[in-house]
DNA sequence: CCGTTAAAGTATCCGCTGGATGCTTATGTT
DNA sequence: AACATAAGCATCCAGCGGATACTTTAACGG
């Protein structure tokens, strides 16, 4: 006797059994759901309704929420670092970076707020965030030679770049434009 | 017949019924609470265990989670505040900011993601965070007499501070020290 | 071509959370 | 002394992430 058939027949009986790329559709629906409500506000139980499926098929692959939110992230950095092999100067590279931030807030707020620790453990989120970051060794430390002073310098252009769309997105700098924010901040990383 | 007699007995009876001072105690043991496991984790339910009261009971003093956590966040502005009244020049204010905000990293954290709406339909909290930026101000801004670019230049000293601390704590600055963090971002608020 | 098997589904249960309701108790005021 | 009200309490609820155990189906080796 099967188990499931009184539910599995009151509903549409889906096409096949096996959804065959829940994987990729879970982390459309996912990234979805970040963009319009929020990672923290993301549950796997909508994200499983969006896709129409039990909310425990997807543990079949991702290992947990954190996981999930994880391989959103690492999406979201892979278009991020495309977007910026495209650039070609300190203020492309500022105007680029921060316009993928303000046109995807969540996702953004989403990529930073991923612990430094957990990338060490999940090599595909750390191999998309340092295609980001040799973009911006690329455009900003062209006549740099020490590494360390590479990585310093970089690190500041980073600090300025996060602060001010933290702070933008917060609603703390109320006034400026989008365009105002870009010239900012590049005018910030010009003098270093 | 009283209703809750038989377990009020089965645990030594409480001095008294009232606790007298609930709102204090609570706001103690949340903010030790946060300071330990970060604010995402904090729950209702561990706050009223940890002063011996149903949890239900913080919903007579704090409207909701986010109302204990943003009195949390009051506090702990307060008390920043405190000590950058204290600060006589870019460099000391830069200093007491970042090890106030190093020594209290989760502290920090919570006061960082209030959101700025709130902000505005919370007196207290705002009150508290103008102080701090009121004293930035001073320091800052001495010889600077446009009200919109005295603006302007506390926030361009925000912008480093908060995304030097943030990435600093994040880890991904994983080399410099405390006190190098301070001289960093001290030089680049220096030729402002 | 057919069985076996492992992957990918499902149902169901668990403990925990924030929050709502309604009750009781103690205190301060009149 | 009576009483209104503030501040406790038990209890219930829906939703969450996660665990276990089950079933279905596709793929593959004989």
């Amino acid at each position: 006797m099967p188990l499931y058939e009184g539910d599995m027949t009151a509903k549409p009986r889906r096409a096949t059994y096996r959804h065959g790329n829940l994987k990729s559709a879970a982390l459309k629906a996912a990234t979805r759901l970040v963009a319009t409500s929020g990672h923290e506000q993301l549950s796997l139980r909508e994200v499983a309704d969006a896709v129409g499926v039990a909310h425990r098929s997807l543990y079949n692959h991702f290992a947990d929420r954190e996981a999930l939110l994880d391989a959103v992230a690492t999406e979201a950095y892979t278009r991020l670092a495309a977007i910026l092999v495209k650039a070609e100067t300190p203020e492309d590279y500022t105007a680029k970076y921060v316009r993928f931030a303000l046109a995807n807030r969540a996702l953004y707020a989403l990529m930073t707020s991923r612990p430094h620790a957990t990338m060490k453990h999940n090599p595909p989120l750390q191999a998309a965030v340092h295609k980001v970051i040799a973009q911006a060794m690329r455009i900003f430390c062209q006549d740099i030679e020490s590494p360390a002073e590479r990585r310093r310098a970089v690190m500041k252009v980073y600090i300025t770049l996060y602060g001010g769309i933290s702070l933008y997105t917060a609603g703390v700098l109320d006034q400026p434009s989008e365009k105002a924010l870009i010239a900012e901040l590049s005018a910030m990383n010009a003098g270093m």
